[in-house]
DNA sequence: AATGAATGAGCTTTCATTCAT
DNA sequence: TATGAATGAAAGCTCATTCAT
């Protein structure tokens, strides 16, 4: 958590540290990713920075809370509550939420997929803390509703299917950042998505 | 290439600094993972690393080779030739030869699936240069000629069903990485998969 | 150029630090020329002086800027304009100038005609950049304009005599370090060399 | 002195070695110069080179020793002995020799220039040792014979002018490899010089 | 005599963080 | 609160030389 001094701080200054942060964070991994560059480039004395944050990591982890943040309100969009919906239909719902925040915030999306993808769980834990992606919860409750209701076939492992539809809904905005994916293609690549869940490829 | 040097080493050393280096990697990422900490662990000399190998790159690139040249060695027992395969039993074989490299090189597996899901590219290129994950150029092919075939629904997008496929591939060894997957489950899981991908998941 | 952070230093801490690193480019030629050694000696962190220089090319490329602006200032004493001077006069004046450089600043003298005779061309030009040796030019514009005045022999080649005036110049500096000329013992030289450049030294 | 072992070689391996070295000195400086490159070149084991020689300065010191030896060979031509020579007229003979020497053995010319000019000067006298340049003592003794029989202005300062021409020597010898003097411009540039020395520029 | 692997001190450079003002 | 100089551990890498075979 930043300190307190960062809040007190104008929201233009604010919100400039916080665009420099997400240029460094979508250009460079956690690691390479230079605090010297990020207040060279914000204007502020490093001095500073450390009275803002406690580090590196906690700057970070700002911004994962600021992505989980933005991320849920588009997941909140999805009405999961009410009765008939179809699990498919959700579940398109679902990656069209993420699709949107991509799109509305490339970089929050794209650091935030990059910390789903590291491999050090340790780190990974420690930065999502107890926000842990709640759109993975998400997924796996939707998943858990549908196996409920009788709409998914029995005998399926679960867990296993919710783990991989996680990591299809990341690749789902990597592959809309490498194609500059147009809102029309983007529905098309979700409408094969669904229909591959749904009943299959086979011909 | 390592130097000649390295190839003219007892199996014994050259084994134990592969193996050291195995553990470096897959423990950290390629920007952080140490020469000084691989040497020390392998009781070599600083100077000594660099007869063998020219740099840090170097040792990284033999590793990938090594894995590329060991995977497709389980991926040249699916008989992808022989006419009247079905495209979803070769994808199953796929996952499947996947799998078992994976469980048994789990240091190679993990490394080689962590550079796919770097995001630097150049670096990528570098670093896997001609043999150019073979593994990717599989699933494409195989994709292709079930569509050839009409195996698969007309109308679908196939690069992109070809990048979820390779993702999905990647998060199939990660999964199994992480639970420790039994041989059964790995089936279980490797059939689900092939269910979904084949007639969907909708009862 | 040396960052800014370097001039914001307290003069004694820069002097301390010019000084070291006179003494050492003095003593080891740029390729030997430790950093090490000199933030030892200057007693600042290695960090510190990362932060005042870019590299050892940076520190040594100012080094060079010094002296070519101290020299410069000597030269300009040389009252080259006005109309009825002598060439062998001024040239007199061109030497007595380099020696009194030399004099007043010893290291500085050594380090740049040590970089003079330095047979690395294109490190050469790098570190001496536009200032491109003033003093060079200043011989041969001496030599050209004694030549149109008719006051040197007909059919000299006089690049090649530039050539060689500028080598003796550089001996000459290095005649008065090793021999810590005096004053005195330095006009005479001077004298002798004049003498033989203008009337020869044939009895 | 290179060890008994490097005698015992045949002429072909000693001439090898000899000639890539020669190739090493001349592209880089001593310290810059480097034994793994040289051994590599050679084509000889690293080992075998420390049981030729005790180590770099050995090989270098043995290098020196053969230019001092080389160049000795030219001066010897110069008849210095009889009575009747004209002091200038030695002189261009010394400096006909050095090139002649430069021409012929361009790589010795350059490695022995460079260690004259170098300002190492106990490094200097630890690698030419009791050879001691030769050529100096040359110069200097025909600048002594020269004053006691009268040709030469009274009290100029020898050892400063020696000093000079030594300098102004070696300084032609660069100026012929920088500029590939042919033949006919070397005997002119000699002229011009000698002009210099003998009755100066004045018109 | 020949080999070439082994050595390790030394190099330049980076960077998150601390601290004095 | 703001500043930016100070820090030092750690990095990748080089190379003349030694040593075991």
């Amino acid at each position: 958590m930043p300190k307190q001094t960062f809040f007190n701080l104008s929201t233009e200054k604010r919100e400039r540290i916080i665009a420099v942060a997400l240029q460094e964070f979508k250009e460079f991994d956690y690691s390479k990713a230079s605090i010297s560059r990020i207040v060279a480039k914000a204007g502020i004395a490093k001095g500073s920075f450390y009275q803002y944050f406690s580090g590196k990591k906690d700057l970070f982890s700002h911004i994962i809370d600021l992505a989980s943040e933005k991320k849920l309100d588009y997941l909140k969009d999805v009405q999961i509550g009410s009765e008939n919906r179809d699990f498919f239909e959700l579940l398109r719902e679902v990656y069209i939420a993420g699709l949107k925040f991509s799109r509305d915030y490339p970089e929050l999306g794209e650091i935030s997929d990059n910390l789903m993808k590291s491999k050090d769980e340790k780190f990974k834990e420690e930065i999502l803390g107890t926000s842990m992606q709640k759109s993975d919860a998400f997924l796996t409750a939707l998943l858990q509703r549908g196996a409920e209701q009788g709409e998914l076939k029995r005998g399926l492992d679960f867990r296993f299917i919710g783990f991989i539809m996680t990591r299809v809904s990341i690749a789902l905005g990597e592959y809309a950042r490498e194609k500059e994916y147009s809102e029309r293609n983007m529905g098309k690549a979700i409408g094969d998505l669904i229909e591959m869940f749904g009943s299959g490829l086979r011909a």
